[in-house]
This record gives C-alpha cells, sequence and structure tokens, in this order.
DNA sequence: TCCTATGTTGTATG
DNA sequence: ACATACAACATAGG
C-alpha cells in the first residue's frame, strides 16, 4: 500500500538494523525488478559495508551502505519492507534480503511493479537526486503548483496530482483525499482552476502529506473517520462530511472516489 | 470466468 | 520539442 506515509512507515522498518554490516545478500532477478541495475555489483558491494542511513523522497527510498553505497527501493504498487531473523530463508516474492548478523531486511512484492536500483560513489546518484522537491518543503510553492496546472491545462486535475515531477508521493487514494478536501471535482480541467482552488489544492496537498506521514508514517495509525479514506472503496460508502453518496468511476485510467455533493464539476459562475 | 488493485513507462497521436 | 491519452506490465484475490 505505498504512498508517501506508506513508504516512510516501510523505510523505518530497516532502521532496526542502523550501524549493522551486511554479511551477505540474496536476490531473485529475472523480470523487471532489477532493470537496468548491476546484479554483481550489489552482490559484490553490499556484503562488507554497514547500513548508514535510510530517508525517503516521494514514493521512493533510499539507504546509504558505508560511505559510499546507495540502495535505491520503489515499492511499487504491492511492494513492502520487513525485517526477519538471520536464518530466514526467501519466499518466492522476497526479491532482495540482505543479512546482518542479527537480522535478515526483506525486500518482498508479489508483483513487479517495484525497483531495486544500486550505485557505488561518492555523490548522490540521479535517480536519487533528480526527485521532485517535496511536498513540505519551501520550493513546493502555490507559484509553483500553479505553473504546472496551467502546463497541464487541458488535463483532467486528478491525473495532474498523480505526476510525480511535481507531487512526489502522491498516489490514487492521495489525491482524491485532497480533491475533496480542496472541494474540488477530479475531472476538473488543471487549466480551470480559479486561484481560490489553486491556493486550496496546494494547501491541502500539504496538510494530507504531513498528516499521512504523522499518522502512517510514523506512528502507522488508521485514518480517522472524518477522511475520505476510511469510506472510499466500499459499496454505499457516505462522504463523511455531508452524509451524501460517494461516487466512483475511473478518471484518467483510475478508479477515483469524490463526492458529488461538495465537488461540482462547474463552478456557481459557469453554470 | 472476469474484474480489480495505494504505479510507472513506452508509444502513438496531435 | 511538448502535451496528452492509454495500453502494457505481473500477480493475487474477490
Amino acid at each position: 500500500m505505498p504512498e508517501l506515509g506508506e513508504v516512510d512507515f516501510f523505510r523505518r522498518k530497516w532502521d532496526v538494523a542502523l550501524g549493522e554490516r551486511v554479511d551477505r545478500v540474496t536476490l531473485k532477478a529475472g523480470a523487471r525488478t532489477f532493470k537496468g541495475t548491476d546484479l554483481a555489483a550489489i552482490e559484490g558491494s553490499l556484503p562488507g559495508r554497514a547500513l548508514r542511513s535510510s530517508e525517503a523522497a516521494g514514493k521512493q527510498m533510499l539507504f546509504r551502505f558505508g560511505t559510499d553505497g546507495w540502495l535505491g527501493l520503489h515499492l511499487g504498487m504491492s511492494g513492502n519492507l520487513g525485517v526477519r531473523p538471520p536464518d530466514f530463508k526467501p519466499g518466492a516474492h522476497d526479491k532482495l534480503v540482505l543479512y546482518t548478523t542479527k537480522h535478515a531486511l526483506v525486500y518482498n512484492d508479489p508483483r513487479m511493479f517495484g525497483r531495486v536500483r544500486f550505485a557505488v560513489g561518492p555523490k548522490a546518484p540521479l535517480w536519487w537526486s533528480s526527485i521532485a522537491p517535496s511536498l513540505a518543503s519551501k520550493e513546493f510553492s502555490q507559484k509553483a503548483v500553479a505553473a504546472f496546472l496551467h502546463r497541464r491545462s487541458r488535463t483532467a486535475v486528478k491525473s495532474v496530482l498523480l505526476m510525480q515531477e511535481r507531487f512526489p508521493g502522491i498516489g490514487n487514494w492521495m489525491a482524491d483525499e485532497i480533491l475533496w478536501r480542496a472541494a474540488i471535482h477530479p475531472l476538473r480541467l488543471a487549466g480551470s482552476l480559479e486561484s481560490s482552488e489553486i491556493e486550496a489544492l496546494w494547501r491541502e496537498c500539504r496538510w494530507v502529506a504531513r498528516q499521512a506521514l504523522k499518522i502512517i508514517g510514523v506512528e502507522h495509525r488508521k485514518l480517522p473517520a472524518t477522511w475520505l479514506f476510511p469510506h472510499r472503496w466500499r459499496e454505499g460508502g457516505r462522504d463523511p462530511r455531508t452524509g451524501t453518496l460517494l461516487r466512483r468511476e475511473q478518471v484518467g485510467g483510475r478508479t477515483t472516489c469524490w463526492s458529488p455533493a461538495r465537488q461540482k464539476l462547474r463552478t456557481a459562475r459557469q453554470s
């Protein structure tokens, strides 16, 4: 279940092994998980190096080993991280396992949409350093959001929110949550938003991201019933604010949930 | 059997 | 070159 908060939750799991040296690794090659990644470099360079730090940016994670080892993980649709005892035997979908004397750090993904990257060098590799500025950062400004919406003016705002180049970490449920809070219909074209709506969208992006990191990323609690999230999948689910029925439909190829009572396609002025 | 899935990317078209 | 739309990817579960 990996969007911003879930990614950070999984990322923290491996922190139990901070400072521990990797003795050996197992990996399940084949298919796309390791596409473009040098398997021999992982097998040859990780053993002997200790886990020094972890961080997350958007939906990506970075684990640093020794002074110059950079391991990047992306969980795709169904990936997860776990920690097991050091005698752990990898199962069918355990794509990468790092063994220390105390732990087995497991990257598991039943599907293959996730991604493992690895580099050795003094500087962060491009796949890490080129990730867009965090939703919490100063660079993620209302102005930057407005400019991006303008550039994608003919696309539904729901689809635009999923673009990682400007909204790193936002996934399907977060996008719906943000639009619901901002009272913007998911099918509105990005270029049609008024400045007050852009301001609301920007504000809710930051608020939802901050709360998700706190509630899911740190405390790993369920999201409160005051959110759209707990109601969005159930047939007959209702808007927790208005009590009216929610609607679900494909937008840009993704199932999208919104509250017709709260999120209108046309503004009062247009109609 | 058919449909869905919290994601990205390659490709075709304008 | 840029913007847009969508099929494709792999697998499990309802």
